[in-house]
DNA sequence: CAAGAAGGTCACATATATGTAACCTGTTCA
DNA sequence: TGAACAGGTTACATATATGTGACCTTCTTG
């Protein structure tokens, strides 16, 4: 070790804010559809509650990924748009995609089959 | 929404394999050190746990983004070593990190000096 | 007038990730 | 002989993420 300290904060922000359980698939379904809203999402994504689908996309929104537009009366009307930080990151995260499934194929393939039965995060494997 | 239903595991693979709250540091060290002994790692990250550093080099040897090395003898030797698809990843992060460093600077600043101290999952914010 | 609509909150329960500390292994060295 | 070494395990405690269900709003429709 020389001088070569750890000062990649960025990788570390940047995963912290793709962090959650369903933020890929959210991110997907905002970033294909001009104006998707609340509703349709949580019809379209299967598992979720409302509450985390609330909670991921305040995140989302937080950390700039998405916009959120609210149009005042009744019954609300809400729905989200990929922004411009969001849409940046498509190719990279494309690129994280490739990589998995040319190196982590078996991977890949089981966890399409487990699909909406499985928990997010390891440390029971 | 027409018929793109969301098969993007590969993406969900990707970023579980990189979840862990040290990995990017362990990641980091391993790969720009031509033979990492555990004891040097454990010496390098600050605030690790030795239980916990061993966790994520086990997950990172699983996933097989490192090797590990052992030499039968005593006191026991072992060290650690990027491996091909670990490799194949550092432009990839690299990609990320850079996306963070371009989009999302104020956090990767705030990250910094905070750095250590803080917690790595959000929904305390 | 009761129910359903869309978006959201709240209090609570469970699951998973991380942290803390004690203990174990055979050499070597004082 | 007993402490230090490197790598590791174990039982347990805490923190954070996710899940469940009830409730709230105000307008529209049956």
């Amino acid at each position: 070790m020389k001088n070569n300290e750890y000062k990649h904060c960025g990788l570390n922000v940047a995963l912290t804010i793709l962090s959650g359980k369903w933020k890929p698939m959210i991110l997907y379904y905002i970033s294909h559809t001009p104006e998707m809203r609340f509703t349709e999402l949580w019809r379209i994504i299967p598992k979720i509650t409302k509450k985390v689908l609330l909670d991921q996309l305040k995140q989302l929104e937080a950390d700039g990924l998405i916009l959120r537009q609210e149009k005042s009366g009744f019954p609300p009307e809400v729905s989200y748009q990929i922004s411009e930080k969001g849409h940046a990151l498509s190719p990279v995260l494309s690129a994280l995609e490739e990589w998995a499934n040319v190196h982590v194929s078996e991977k890949v393939e089981q966890f399409e089959q487990e699909s909406g039965t499985r928990r997010w995060r390891r440390n029971g494997r």
